[in-house]
DNA sequence: AATGAATGAGTTTTCATTCAT
DNA sequence: GATGAATGAAAACTCATTCAT
């Protein structure tokens, strides 16, 4: 006989993982503590632990988060496109994104995320699973493309594969140099690379 | 023991550091103690604080090393060679590297360098200053392609800049992941697609 | 636990002060440990940090502790007295202290305050300007004493120090020797010698 | 078979006394490492411990050190005086003292000898030692005084006692205070209220 | 004798987690 | 359910002392 409805739980779970988001982000996993997090929430340490057992389980729930809304935009955004301006969509939705120090700090957060994984097993279970998922996003894309006889005949996993590569080296990048005008011009040399790359021919005909 | 050479002392550092880049790649800087350091060092945690003010002193010079050598070998390579060579060099330099645990531990602490970056003045100052070489190297290959002729009419700063965002994403990956088959299919799709995309008319032709 | 009252938190950090007076004065300040204290309050080290950010704040604070209570005291014992006899009441207030362990312990902190004053800005503030307040004490009292016609025509202020000079060594002997009578007997003559030389014409009719 | 004679040794003993009491009055008995008066004297850290045992042993030196010094001077001083200008002399060589940083400094490892007998039995028994050897001067001077018929009838071994807490606690304030004229005027304040206590019928006649 | 590198016990301080209220 | 005081196991760093050279 809970006194609270699961929904109110759910939220505050919610609301306490966005100001844990926020402090990892400003001070990284480490170095923020739960006294930071409670302040930050406005909740007591111990309500904290209510909702979570551990500080690691809030990273965990934060890696895992954020992905399905992501996809449900895209796929909203993607819906009726051809591959080329799905893959458009997808690298237009990184570039136009403003350098707010939120969303800056949430990018150091994945980095850590990414480094976190290679050194525990628990970790690099979500991760890698998180990652697949964003892998085989592209990949349709790509395999899309193909069957549409746009795309020329790449291997569409690997190019998915350097797809993230380099998105996740801007962001590795942005995370310390912060600086937008940058950010937009990787971000179009990466867009443009990857069309005339994927191309039939080579020729970036597609663009 | 004392009066001992400046040599004795500077491999010691060296010694230290090694040790220390292994601890770090393994466990991670802020995890990895300095008693970790000392024991697989097999000094005691005493003498280490006598050849470093602290362990973030550590941290930085490991961050400023290994660049020179890096440099003067790939001169050394260089020498003499167009710049799509140079630039095939470059790649194949990272691309035929076995991924030791040693090595993989390394390219950990890399990307927990620029982390740290974003969250510190004095360590992003260094990490900028190091990066700015890396990115200068390839921009001047780049320029030269140009010259040459080789190469279309790119702006080679932000080529450069792009270069190494992919090849960072690439690091960060195999640094989870670590599959040297993998890794190897990155670095050869990415030599393709930047020699590609780097060519006088794109069509690859310097391929 | 939680959610204690204010006067609880006092009392707390009054119960620490009180244990750290006691470890400061049998092992001095540099030389007791957080650990000693902790021990000795019946608390864990963390609590202690609980309630004061440092060692040196304990310090501090029980610089500024205890002047507030004994000024309200002797305030109290001085109403409507004449001059003389607040100068005596302040001086047997001393002389009939007995030398317990605790009083002779807090003694020593009394004068590891003044050393320790003397190498730190900060410490030296505070202590200064609690001297300052005991100096006014007997300056005030001998300027009445000057008015009321019973004092010669003295300099106040500099008699305010020697007295408290001479205050301060007889503690600073007695904090080695502890021996109360003599004590007693230093204070009887510091009496003599100084309601002598206070007195008009120097002849001591004011005894 | 030595390899260098005692003096050789008993002046590199001097020597190091003379840097440590430097160090001690600088930054405190603890504070001070044996790295700072390795450095002040210009020897190495094993060298000091080759003519001290132990740090300690380099502050009972100290303590024991500078008595015989200042008794044949002032013994010298004393030649045929009458005993009031004995005391007269005695507290003019303290008064005319300047305030340099050297002489605060030694003042102030002179309290920490106090504080410090305090709390060890045998820093305490040569500081008291020490201690007696100077009651027992101004004793003497005081005796003197009286069978000479210009000091009146006075407990000779308290107003002794009397007079060194009075100068201790000069020092005291002096200590951290470094105020010249200060530290005069209380001289000169105290030699006149010692004396006119001390004087046949109180009247101050000896002066 | 002198040197100074090495030792390691000891110190302050932090912080994830627990649990009495 | 919430609170935040209490815990105690680490961790970084210091420094008197030793001893190989």
């Amino acid at each position: 006989m809970p006194k609270v409805s699961d929904a109110y739980k759910e939220k505050k779970r919610a609301d306490i993982l966005r100001h844990a988001l926020a402090c990892f982000g400003e001070k990284g996993f480490q170095t923020a503590t739960i006294d930071d997090i409670a302040l930050r929430s406005g909740m007591s340490k111990g309500a904290i632990y209510g909702y979570f057992e551990s500080k690691e389980e809030m990273y965990i729930r934060l890696m895992e988060s954020g992905t399905e809304e992501m996809f449900r935009m895209l796929r909203n955004d993607f819906a009726g496109l051809p591959a080329v301006d799905k893959l458009r969509t997808l690298i237009r939705h990184y570039r136009n994104q403003e350098l707010t120090s939120e969303w800056v700090g949430a990018g150091r957060v994945h980095m850590e995320f990414w480094i976190h994984s290679a050194r525990n097993e628990d970790v690099k279970r979500v991760m890698v699973g998180r990652y697949e998922r964003f892998v085989a996003l592209v990949e349709e894309i790509v395999e899309e493309g193909k069957r549409e006889g746009v795309f020329g005949d790449v291997n569409a996993r690997e190019m998915s594969d350097l797809f993230w590569a380099a998105a996740d080296g801007i962001f590795l990048r942005i995370t310390v140099l912060d600086r937008q005008e940058l950010y937009e011009k990787l971000w179009d040399d990466a867009e443009e690379m990857f069309l005339r790359t994927l191309s039939r021919n080579g020729d970036g005909a597609a663009l």
